[in-house]
DNA sequence: GCCGGAATCGGAACATGTTTCACTTTGGCG
DNA sequence: CGCCAAAGTGAAACATGTTCCGATTCCGGC
């Protein structure tokens, strides 16, 4: 059912994921979805978990090379951004369900995966807690750049943009100019 | 019409924002409400922009009294977020809109709206590019902590957190921890 | 192989956002 | 005053998320 939702969303985005479509493409009962999934948003919750866990497995598996925090962290959250941008319908579909949510419990795991890839790269060890602190910042950035670009609000490279420049904020690599 | 949104809203958020309800407590019919809001979040939108203006007024009103821009900017933020917290239905009601919501130009005023609360405390004079930055960079911290409390993950109390610790981050003041 | 309960099915029914349309009211203007 | 365009009305119809339920199928344990 979750990749029927995919395959549904990879076209039309969030309004083409019908959930009696899903139940059709995905050759069951639209009572059975609902067993399973108790919402549409949690259907596509569901989906976005497995979406960014993978995400996030491809990420650790080709780790980024930068010299420092800040490079690494920026260039993950950027590859991360490329792969998501590659696929805007479903990606739309996904972070729209997250912003109207009631799911409080697959939101978090979400946001959690979210911040495991920006700690995951920040340097050897546990992160600290201003590691944590810092990452947890810039994964909230991530989901409002996202959210507004799939709204419609800014631009798809925006939500690069916004990263890179919190990242330098918040990480600042050397440079900082005048308070 | 928004006037009679808030009040569903005030009991019941969103899901008590039902079209024909509004309709009915304006003392209008169904037709009327499509014409001046598109949709229901629209609606939502427009009263979140007016709140949110009037948030901004308060604000305005009796300035944050910190010495330094990082007081200021906690202040104003502490401040707007008890504003925002007192009517929580209402208040979740505008969000989930915002989270959802297909209206590029009013969520791009209600997301201006708030960067101004943030960049009309940092100093005197016009903001700087950097000033921009971190307001705007700010602003999504704030949303993407509203969203959560909204959405059940985080306790109302972390909005504030996250605020101050982002702020700290970003206009460090002072004693930055090792890195 | 048979039984009982769980899972699934089919499909109707319900709730609510959205659209449509023919009709009426209203307010300004020549 | 009389008229017209704009605004509003009332009600039905439609689209889609969600719920329900009796009938059917499936499966593990006896």
């Amino acid at each position: 059912m979750l990749d029927a939702a995919l395959r549904l969303a990879e076209r039309g985005g969030f309004d083409a994921v019908q959930m009696r479509d899903v139940a059709t493409e995905a050759n069951v009962a639209l009572g059975t979805v609902y067993r399973y999934f108790t919402s549409k948003e949690r259907l596509l919750l569901e989906a976005m978990v497995e979406e960014i866990e993978a995400l996030a497995a491809r990420l650790e598996a080709r780790p980024p090379v930068g010299e420092t925090p800040a490079a690494r962290v920026v260039e993950v959250l950027s590859r991360g951004t490329a792969s998501l941008q590659r696929h805007p319908e479903v990606t739309g579909a996904m972070v729209r369900a997250f912003g109207a949510a009631d799911e409080a419990d697959v939101v978090r795991r979400v946001g959690d995966i979210m911040t495991g890839i920006i700690t995951g790269v920040m340097h050897d060890g546990p992160p600290t807690g201003r590691d944590l602190a810092v990452a947890r910042t810039l994964q909230q950035v991530w989901l409002s750049s996202l959210i507004g670009w799939v709204g419609g609000v800014d631009e798809p490279a925006r939500v690069v943009v916004d990263l890179e420049t919190a990242t330098d904020l918040l990480l600042g690599d050397g440079e900082e100019p005048a308070r």
